[in-house]
DNA sequence: CCTTTGGATTGGAGCGCTTCAACACTTTAT
DNA sequence: ATAAAGTGTTGAAGCGCTCCAATCCAAAGG
């Protein structure tokens, strides 16, 4: 800076100015300041300067699990949506490991984000409290809830317990009675999705017939489950998986075992990521309307860091039912 | 950090010495110390430290589509053997925008990245040519080839032409002689893939029966090319596709048109994504080793930075053919 | 007893930038 | 003509940290 200040003929608050775009800066000199620029190959340190400036404009965002698209998808949403309101996004992955999302955490505040998105996150109640107090934090399609949140995090989630009270009136619609719960296991989502499910069940007057099984939130998670089940006497007629990969390695199973979909077995699956779109598999899911989520979880931070806002917010979206081809009457 | 040493009794610079570790320290005035960060919740501001140290220790990423599994694993690749390696990861999303792209470069190297890791960039030989003056750069999963990359960035890529042959050779013991390739149109990969596919009809004395569709990368890309041969008089036996989700797209498109997979059409996909295995899709297509590619490609910015290599290197690994459910002989 | 030695500690400069008060110079009002 | 009010520009302080050279102190050696 000091180079391009002295090639320029300025003082180095000049280059500043012009560099940040000031308007009160003479043309002429904006113009040489530019050039000595571009002929030294200068560029700003933005480090130095967000020292200075005492702020970074970065919105720092822990997603659970790259690898799984529906959590891409809400990543590019924030991403797209701090783009369009000057921010940039640091994103660190948890790759479903709650220490390490405690570590990524530490160093995004570090790091002095002006603003935190967890994105499926696994931490606890108390984890999040302690976050809220250092940096304004927006909690994405994950729900901790009440009482486990009593901090002053945001929270934007789409409705889980509707979503799979959904489901449950879709397939019972269908004549289902016997329909299996394979869940999210400790996934932050899977006590809403069972809750949806025991309450749709018992609306159904199902209640007798309520049947959850430890699955977890990847394609193998679901093999343990339908190997049981197809052992029992009676198997159910109808599998509600807690996501739509998990309905994928059920599928899977299900076809090594000779099972048709949705003669023998109808399935659904959850977040309607495009795995699910699929015609090969064309599994009936709910719908999270991601790129919304991501735009309103940064709406949420700016609320915060732009107007002050205090008290936290919950923001529930509508899930909506997509109706596929892997759901039909049961079996005979 | 004022603070700190005050209530520690102690000067700034010593609190700097017990935050980093630093062996010559007194084991009394270190516990002081901690103690004193922690009951004032002290956490170092990085940015300060980065600019003081005059390093970073953070490798840039650039990624061409995060939605894409495909890179997504790269990244993952990327991201532990950097962490083992003590460095940190910024992630910037492409979009499959050259300019977004471009952009992001900028904004890693004013963020003064050691290192950058291009994951499936589409940038030009001229970009990469600029970026390689600046800084370390490794490409990832593209390849510019000589001439269009005369730049010093290091090179770490599956044999596209190879892994492209492998599939001819595998359709052509099938008896496949109508071989259509979808391309991957402009994406960084896609010549070589292409390439790969003449030499493996030319080889297989095929050269007549050559045909290219422009393509692109995603599902939706594939359409067109589809039913522009179904409608032909006399369509391909087999179809390879440039990557997984191409073909899956593909097979969508068959599917709607009533073709039988593979017994109307042979079909294959490249990369190997977990989409590939699902069974329902049981997508024969070629492995890329893509935790690999990130150790390997954060071992190359290592070895610039660490033992200071200034010559280019090229990796290139061998890509593995995976048969599964979507390859059989031709149809009569 | 005084000097050495070596480990523990500290003051202060410096990292690259922003920003604010102060200054110089024009223009306008009086 | 002079004061007042702008415009553009600059010097210098400060952001939170690191790290070097200097200093301090206690133990060891003579």
């Amino acid at each position: 800076m000091e180079d391009v200040a002295e090639r320029a003929g300025v003082s180095r608050a000049l280059v500043s100015l012009v560099i940040n775009g000031s308007p009160k800066v003479s043309e002429q000199k904006r113009r040489r300041v530019r050039e000595a620029a571009r002929a030294l190959g200068y560029r700003p340190n933005l480090m130095a300067r967000s020292l200075a400036q005492q702020r970074t404009r970065i919105i720092g965002v822990l997603v659970n699990d790259l690898r799984n698209p529906f959590f891409a998808e809400v990543v590019e949403g924030i991403e797209m949506a701090a783009e369009s309101d000057e921010f940039g996004i640091v994103v660190l992955n948890g790759r479903r490991d709650r220490g390490r999302e405690l570590t990524a955490v530490e160093t995004l505040v570090q790091l002095q984000v002006e603003g935190l998105a967890l994105v499926g996150a696994q931490l606890d109640g108390d984890d999040l409290d302690e976050i809220t107090d250092i940096v304004p934090t927006v909690v994405v399609a994950s729900d901790f809830g009440w009482p486990a949140d009593r901090s002053g995090a945001d929270t934007i989630v789409t409705d889980g317990r509707r979503g799979a009270e959904l489901v449950v009136e879709h397939l019972v619609s269908l004549g289902h009675e016997r329909i299996l719960h394979i869940d999210g296991a400790g996934n932050a989502s899977a006590a809403e999705r069972r809750q949806g499910y025991l309450r749709g069940m018992e609306a159904a007057g199902l209640g007798e017939l309520v049947d959850v099984r430890t699955g977890g939130d990847d394609e193998a998670a679901a093999f343990a489950a339908i190997d049981e089940i197809l052992a029992e006497p009676a198997p159910p007629t109808a599998v509600f998986a807690f996501n739509d990969l998990l309905a994928a390695g059920v599928l899977d199973r299900l076809d090594d075992a000779g099972v048709a979909v949705p003669g023998g077995m109808s399935l659904v699956g959850f977040d309607n990521t495009f795995i699910s779109a699929l015609h090969h598999l064309a599994l009936t899911t709910v719908n999270q309307p991601r790129l919304t989520m991501g735009r309103m979880a940064v709406d949420a931070l700016l609320e915060r860091l732009n107007d002050g806002r205090d008290e936290p917010v919950r923001h529930i979206l509508e899930p909506e039912l997509v109706v596929r081809g892997t759901t039909g009457p049961p079996r005979p």
